[in-house]
Formats: C-alpha cells, structure tokens, sequence
DNA sequence: GACGCGGCTTCCGCTCAACGGAAGGATGTC
DNA sequence: GACATCCTTCCGTTGAGCGGAAGCCGCGTC
C-alpha cells in the first residue's frame, strides 16, 4: 500500500493526527516514509484542491476534506440525526453525552456534548478508544458479530485504571450482562473519576449501529438512576433511524453458533493477502 | 489536475456529495470521469485504506476519513472550542444557533444546533452558502480582505428571495453597517420564513475566524432583542481563542488602502509561490 | 559578512506503476 | 433465453511519477 500513489496520498493525510495536527513540509515526509520531494509534490497538489491548506508554513487538514469527510454517513449523518435527542439528554442531565459508533476493535467518538460544569474526560470527537475500556465499547461490543468478540477477547485488553476489566472471562460476562440489561454501567474503567451509562443505538434493520452514553463523576452518583433516561434517548434515536419498536430478538450469543457468512461472508483471513475476495473485515487501525 | 493520480483520487472524494452520499462503482468513474477500470483499482485502495466503506454494493465516504477530516482546525477544531458557548446561547434562546467559517466566496457552516422547536432552515454542518446571502456570510465578508469583497461584490449576486441583496451599492453599504455595527442583522435572504443575527469571532490575532448566528423566525420577533446574547456568545468564543479583549481598532475599510501585505505576506500570487502564478486567491469550489 | 544549516523548491532523465481496452463473471429484468 | 447493468480480472503499453542533484531562502552563529 505503500507502493500505489493512491497509498502515498492516503500516508500523506495520515501523516497528520490529533496530538500534531499541523505539520511542515519536511515532517510530512517523515511521518509518511516519503522522499522530500515526492511529499512536495502529493501536498502540493493536495492543498491546491483544498484537502491541506498551508498557514505560515505549516500544513494542516483543509476544510475540504473536513466537508468531504462530513458526508460520511456513520459520522456527521448519524450525528445529525442523534443530535436533537442528545441535546434533550444533556439538558436533563447537564453532563458529558457521548454517541460512539464501532470501527475494527475500537469505539469512535462521533459526537460529544459536555457543559462547563461535566467532569472533564478524555474522549474527543473523532477520537477513538478501545473496545473493552468503555460504557459505549461494551454496548458496541456485546452486539457486534461473534468473530470480532472472539478477537477482543483474545488480544491484549490493555489496562487504563485497576479497574479496567482485563480478564476475558468477565468481560465475556459483563457482555451476556450488556446484552441481557440492555444498558452498560462501567465504573472508572478508564479514568476512575468518571462512570458511565451506556445503550445501543439501532438502525432500521434492528441492527445496532452505536452507542450512546452519559458520563458523570463516580463520586456520589447512584448510576441506576440515569438508566432510563439514556435508555430512552437511544430508543429515540434508534426510532428516528427507522429502527422498529420492538427490537428484535436478543440475538446471536457469544461464540459459536455464528451462521457463517451472516453477512459480509469472508471474516478471517486477516493480513491484506493481495485484496482478493476484497479485504478482510479491518480490524483496528488498517496498515496505514 | 485531473491528470494526476492524486487528483484522480480527489475527483473520486469530490464525487461524493450531500445529495448522493452513497455511489455505486459505475457512479463514481461517470462522476469523477475516469475509465471505470481506473475507478475500480483507485476505489479499490481508498476502500482498503477507510477513506471509502462499501456496503450492499454501494460506496460511501469512510468513517477514516471522517476522523482525519476532523482534524481540521477550522473544522471541529474551531467547534471544539465553540460548542459549549453556543450551547449556552441555544439554551437561552431555543433557536437555531450556527457557526461558519470562510471558504472562497462561501460561507461554511461548521457546526449548527437546532432544537425541535426552531425554524427548519436548510443549513446543514458541513454545507455552503453564498457570503452574500446569509447572515453569517455578511459577517465575514464584512471583515474580509478588500480583494475578496471586491470579487463577490462584482461576480453574480445570486437572488433566493425577494429580500436578497443582488445590488452591489446596497451590499456595500450592509457591510460598512456590519462593521460598524459589529453585528449583521438580515431578514429573508435565504429563506422568508428566517431572521439571523450574526457576529464575528476572533482569533488570537484578532481576524476574524468565524461567525456565529442565530436563526429565528421573522415573524412576530424582535430582532434586536438578541443581539446582545449573540454578540457577548462571539466575543466568549473569542475570549476563548485568545483574542484580546478589545478588538483591534475598526479595520480595512473596503476598496482600496489594503496595506498590501499587512499580514501573510503573501496576499495576491495566491498558495505559496512555488506552483507558477497558480490559480488566484482561491475562489468558491476549486477547478475540482 | 561569510558560513552553515534546515527547510523548501525546481529541474530533468529513467523507469516502473498506472492505465485502460477487452473479456469474463455475477445478478437482475423482461 | 436474451439483454442490461454492474463489477472484476488480465495484461501489454506508455507517460506520469519518481527522486537525486542542485539551487534558493531565512536564520542563527562565529
């Protein structure tokens, strides 16, 4: 992938991240492995359509590709929809609302909403944090398919807090749990200030398609105490997407009895192996 | 530009759009005018790589490049730091509350809350309109550099409403108004049934970065009631971009005295300096 | 004020990645 | 079964992209 000028262009972009979101000409090349020159000409060509755009010497993402990038359906589309109900969540419970959806092994924040007055988290929009650690991961997870469960269970589950869960065993548990309650309770699990309050958001074919939760400081709260209300914002939610009343049927246990191929047929087979029948599900960050 | 691989690339982005976020493969190459053949491969890798998801034989934008998008410092960057002011200002207010930036002769609007209960308006984050026709538009353009108010005032005016400023004379005359006003007050341009009240937000340098707006029904309101509320919202976001507390004295007045250079450097010649005379000031969507 | 340094830009001849026509599925429709 | 549409693979040709070299600019140093 490193190869195609396809590949550097998309090397160029990644190049850029949150923690350094402006860089120069020669740090762009770095970052992405590419000759000075090469790098000078894919930027060059890429601010003069408006993707990068250069301030006093350094490049940063233009708001171009922000545009582009806000016509992604899982992004700003869904946020769109969720946003009146995320606003009335807020509004009832003045703290930090998260809407998350799932991509490879991770949760991406797609929206976030905190007040002055919130606890103050780490999560950023367009952010992203591991499946295992959060309210939203877990609810994402418990629905996901089999083989992606299997996956996160069986890879390291990194530890944030003494309370993170660690051990597949009770992950595999608090899932069932997830899956069983319909809502997420995790306390400090990534920062040990912060619990939260976590429900499937789904769309009209009754699959679950994010997450939302509420966060609030762990200190004196009674959790249980905000489940409906997130419940009820997600079914809302979940309505305005087209989602059927009735959820369907608490669906597909852990393991096993995967109906293989359910959808998108081919799961393993994981490192690119030449694209040919298309690519793997990705898993995490693909390759870059 | 469409010669390059890179631009071929870009063409493939750009065929995306908020009416048709999802193509299928023979869309994008009639779209992007490329062999379907040369499509397949550049879609085929962009797929791979997250800029583009596939599903039920359909492409849409990815949710990676989503992420990368949000890196955009004029983009949710600016948002990031905006939200919670203009939360503030919805709650006071339960309308529409917008935020755009400047883009060419466009006004981009970067982030909008918009409760149940307020105006539809047909806005959307991500989406453009004209500087002249719009409340936030007016806002930038008022303190614009001279050479883009020249532009606008002399390329076509276009009219959405009877109420449209399509007169040169009139819209420079609004302006000197916005300026000295410091806020921008415009009914039924766009839309009959809508009123804005827009001010400007600062950067550290004191530019003018932004606009915020709220949007409310014309009829039956009191137009000047919020323009307190929107203009100490401005400033806040201001306050919390750096700006200094006094704005920088009344700035460029239109036409002529540009004190050529005055910060950049580099105004006319456009992008850098490098890429010959490369096109001028980059004027509403580029060449694409 | 000459020198060195780091970062940026231009030039240009070589080469291999990209191109795209053709042909072959897969699916759906009448 | 014939037709239409869309997707995918193959492969020989060629010019777009490559990247080393060299020059430019602004800056800090001696």
């Amino acid at each position: 992938m490193g190869e195609s000028v396809t590949g550097r262009v998309l090397g160029v972009l990644a190049a850029f991240s949150a923690e350094r979101p402006e860089l120069t000409l020669t740090e762009i090349s770095r970052r992405a492995g590419l000759p000075l020159t090469t790098a000078h000409r894919i930027v060059g060509e890429l601010a003069a359509w408006g993707a990068l755009e250069r301030q006093a010497g350094c490049y940063r993402i233009g708001l171009r590709l922000w545009e582009v990038g806000a016509l992604a359906p899982r992004g700003l589309g869904l946020r769109e929809t969720a946003m009146p109900f995320l606003e009335d969540l807020y509004e009832v419970t003045r703290q930090n609302v998260q809407l998350a959806v799932l991509d490879g092994t991770d949760a991406v924040y797609v929206e976030r909403i905190s007040g002055r007055g919130a606890v103050n988290v780490i999560t950023r929009v367009g952010g992203r944090l591991p499946l295992h650690a959060t309210g939203v991961g877990l609810v994402l997870l418990a629905h996901a398919r089999p083989d992606l469960q299997e996956q996160v269970l069986a890879g390291p589950l990194r530890r944030y807090t003494p309370k993170t869960i660690c051990v597949p065993a009770e992950l595999r548990r608090v899932l069932a749990e997830v899956r069983r309650e319909g809502v997420a309770i995790t306390d400090g699990m990534v920062e040990l200030i912060a619990l939260s309050i976590a429900a499937p958001v789904r769309d009209a074919r009754g699959d679950v398609v994010a997450a939302l939760s509420v966060v609030v400081p762990s200190e004196g709260t009674d959790a249980r105490a905000y489940v409906p209300a997130v419940r009820a914002a997600a079914r809302a939610i979940s309505r305005a997407l087209g989602s059927p009343d009735r959820p369907r049927p608490v669906e597909t246990v852990l393991a096993g009895d995967d109906p293989a191929g359910v959808q998108e047929g081919h799961l393993h087979g994981a490192g690119s192996s030449g694209r040919p029948p298309s690519g793997p599900v990705r898993t995490g960050r693909p390759p870059s």
